[in-house]
DNA sequence: CCGTTCCTTATTGTATACGCTCCCAATATG
DNA sequence: CATATTGGGAGCGTATACAATAAGGAACGG
C-alpha cells in the first residue's frame, strides 16, 4: 500500500513540472520526458513500480499510450519490463553499471578528439553556462537538478562530434549513469567533481583532444570508484550460498 | 497500386520464413526477428513501406501487436515511422551512414583488445565456423545470406566482450550497416572481403589485441570506401538547381 | 500455530471499433 | 487548357472492452 501511494506522489511531481507547459498539447512526447526526467532527477526511484491505470489517469491519455511509452523507456533500459507484473523503474546490477562505464569511457573519450577538432566559440560559451550552472546547483544542495544537469553536460559534449548516432548512445548512456548512482552512489559526494567539467571545457577550447580524452578517461574512472558496489539483496537470497550447503 | 503489391509480396516471403517455425507460438519477438531479418536480408528494401494492416493479416496477429513492433524496429533506425504515414523500411541519409561506420570504427575497435583478452578456444572455433559459412555464401552468389552472416559474425566478435551494452549496440550498428549495403553499395563486391574476417580470429587467437584492432579500422574502412555516395534524388529533386536558374 | 490451498482481485495482454487526417482523383471553373 | 477545390478512400491514432494470469488474502487442515 504504502509504496503504491509513493509512486502515485512521485508521478503527481511529475505531472506538477507538466502543468507548467499546456496539459494536453503534443501529448506523447511530452509524457516520455516527463517520466524520463523523473527517474533521472531521482523523484522516481529504482525499483518504484509505474502502473499503467495510475499513469493514464496522472496524465489524461489513455493506455494505450502509456504501454507506448513505457516500451521505449524499457528500450532505453530506464524502465524493466516484466512480462505479467508492469513496469518498473530499473535498478541496474553491478554488471550493468560496469558495462555502462566501460563503454561511456570507450564511446566519450573517442568522442573528444573529434569534438576538440570541431568545437566552436559558441560550443564553448554554452558548455561553461552549463557547467556553471551545475556547480551552482551543487552548492544549493539541489542534488536532483545537480545530477540530470551533469547528465545533460555529457550529453551536450557528444553532441559536439556532430554524430547523430553517436551522442544518442551517449545520451542513454548518461541516463543510465543516473540510475546507477541512484542505487550505488554515496549520497556525500556526488559523482561529477564540480571543477572537472570545467577542466574538460579548457582543454577542448585549446584544441587539446588527447588530454580531453584522457583527462576524461580519469574523470568517468573516478566517477565510476566513488560507486560501492553492495549487491543488494533483493533476490532470493542464495540460502544454499549463505549457509555454504 | 503495383507499389503496394510489391510490398505485399516482400511481406509474404517473411511469412514463408516464418512458418518455418511454429507459426503462433512465441508470438510476439518471433515476428519482431521476421521483419528485421527481412530487412537485414534485402528482401524487404529501403522505402518499402510496410502497412500495419498487410502486416497483421499476414502474421495472424492483431495491430496492436505490430505496432509495437514497428515501434522498437523503429527505435533501432531499421524503421521509418512518419507520423500519420506509417511505417517503412528506413533509408539511411549520406550521413547517418557516415555517422554509423564512425561508430563502428570507435567501438568495434576498442572492443578487439578486450576480446583479444577474453576470447576462450570454443569462441575462436565458433567464429571460424561462421567465417567460412560466410565465405560458403559468398561463393554460392547468396549474397542476402551472406549479408547476414557477415553482421552476425560482427556482433558475435562484439560479445566476447561480456559487455552486453556494447554488444546489443554494435549489433543494431551491424543491422543498420545492412541497410547502407542496400542503399549505396555496389552490387558487385560486397562489402567485406572474405579472408577479413579469418585474419581477424587469427588476430584474436595470438592474442594480439592491438593489431586486431587495426586490421578492424582498415577492415571498416575498406567497406566504407567501397560505397558510392550518390544522393538519392528522392527528395523534391532541386530543379532551381538543376536548370542553374 | 504454521503451512497449504483455493479464491478473489488487481493489473497487464490483446483485439476491435471509431474518428481523424492525409492523399489522390475527379470535376468544375476561370 | 490549366488550376483549384472538393469528395472519396485508405490508413493511422486513440480509446475501450474483454480475457488471461499472477499476486495476495482468507479459510481450512495438519
Amino acid at each position: 500500500m504504502s509504496r503504491s501511494q509513493a509512486v502515485s506522489e512521485s508521478v503527481a511531481d511529475g505531472q506538477d513540472q507538466k502543468r507548467d507547459s499546456r496539459p494536453k498539447s503534443k501529448g506523447l512526447d511530452a509524457i516520455y520526458r516527463s517520466i524520463s526526467d523523473a527517474i533521472i532527477e531521482h523523484r522516481l526511484k529504482p525499483g518504484a513500480r509505474l502502473r499503467e491505470d495510475a499513469l493514464s489517469d496522472v496524465f489524461g491519455v489513455s493506455r494505450t499510450g502509456i504501454r507506448k511509452v513505457l516500451q521505449r523507456l524499457a528500450l532505453e533500459q530506464l524502465v524493466t519490463l516484466t512480462p505479467r507484473r508492469g513496469a518498473s523503474v530499473n535498478r541496474p546490477s553491478v554488471e550493468e553499471a560496469k558495462d555502462v562505464f566501460e563503454a561511456r569511457r570507450m564511446v566519450e573519450c573517442g568522442l573528444m578528439e573529434v569534438a576538440a577538432r570541431r568545437v566552436t566559440d559558441a560550443d564553448v560559451k554554452e558548455l561553461r553556462k552549463m557547467a556553471q550552472e551545475e556547480k551552482q546547483a551543487l552548492r544549493n544542495r539541489e542534488q536532483r537538478v545537480a545530477i540530470k544537469l551533469s547528465a545533460a553536460f555529457h550529453a551536450r559534449l557528444a553532441e559536439l562530434s556532430g554524430n547523430k548516432t553517436l551522442s544518442e548512445f551517449v545520451g542513454q548512456l548518461c541516463s543510465r549513469s543516473s540510475l546507477i548512482l541512484a542505487v550505488y552512489g554515496n549520497s556525500g559526494h556526488l559523482g561529477c567533481e564540480s571543477h572537472d567539467h570545467e577542466n574538460l571545457v579548457d582543454y577542448l577550447c585549446a584544441g587539446e583532444g588527447k588530454k580531453a580524452s584522457s583527462f576524461m578517461e580519469r574523470h568517468l574512472k573516478s566517477i565510476e570508484a566513488s560507486l560501492s558496489f553492495v549487491e543488494e539483496s533483493d533476490e532470493t537470497p542464495d540460502l544454499r550460498d549463505i549457509f555454504s550447503v
